[in-house]
DNA sequence: CGGCATCCACATAGATACTG
DNA sequence: CAGTATCTATGTGGATGCCG
């Protein structure tokens, strides 16, 4: 993903560039700090520097957004979690073709990202619940989103034929 | 990508499972036709039963939208022809360490899916425009989604530490 | 129950070189 | 200008089997 494959997204820091030739033309990207400077973008999609970026750059916030729901399943789990604790079995009984392989890799990511904490409990049988946390949470309206998007593209262009995309 | 990876989503059409064990229990996923019937999801997440699905569904909104942003630095190509027409150049110019090999493949897949359409001037030097179609244009409240997602998730978990992302 | 360890297959990104 | 053609490296998903 991929998705992601990974996706991509945008991203500017500081004086990160040493690569490219950048010194000759200020034409674009006049060296912006943090705040809503013209970068040359339309200024609802570039809103701030961190997204007036020539590559793909992880801090980037689309790429954070991306990076946190991006990998095949993870939607459907997320999806999943939204409607509350679900222990690893319950989690594969929701998704029966989802290796346990894939499963837990989707989670120690969510976990790593901070989307989803892990609570085992003491009692027997020992069992373990994954929640989403607050900023799991904050990825709700972006599934919400995605799913309208999704819909009005399925109305637009009636045709999409077999698939066949990177991620 | 990868947004994308591949990424994720979810759906169902009519009766299509015939591998699982799914007819004593009629628990959830009630064999739904397309309009909004509970499903056992938050209906906002899920509101038609294209969401009501156990692993992902190229048919899927949310499939649907994440392949058309899905692959590197696809997002960032959008990005930019939001701001109008652009030759393959001038995206070249745009994002300098994208290989020519890359955009095309992108170029090719948007096209395909119907958000850009490409327009060859008979003119000498001859040039090729592309621009985004309606349904491209569509998806530029998702891009700002994103980027809002992105920047909650950064303010929310401070850490995100170097990336590991799978797309 | 809740995973982890392997192995495999394939898709994709990137670099490089060439062309109508 | 606007791509195409290769080749390679890596990553990511899936299957299978084992374990505390």
């Amino acid at each position: 993903m991929r998705v992601l494959p990974r996706v991509v997204g945008e991203c500017e820091s500081g004086g990160v560039e040493r690569v490219v030739d950048s010194h000759a033309r200020s034409e674009s990207v006049p060296h912006v700090g943090h705040q809503t400077v013209s970068t040359g973008w339309d200024p609802v999609l570039v809103p701030d520097g961190r997204g007036a970026t020539r590559r793909p750059e992880p801090e980037c916030p689309v790429e954070v957004a991306l990076a946190a729901i991006g990998g095949r399943w993870t939607t459907l789990v997320l999806r999943d979690l939204m409607g509350g604790a679900r222990s690893f079995t319950e989690l594969q009984r929701g998704l029966p073709t989802l290796s346990a392989k894939v499963l837990t890799e989707r989670l120690v990511r969510l976990e790593q990202r901070g989307l989803v904490e892990r609570a085992r409990s003491a009692s027997f049988p020992p069992r373990t619940l994954y929640r989403l946390t607050a900023a799991g949470r904050a990825v709700e309206p972006l599934l919400v989103e995605l799913y309208r998007t999704g819909t009005a593209l399925l109305e637009t262009s009636l045709d999409v034929s077999p698939d066949d995309s990177p991620r």
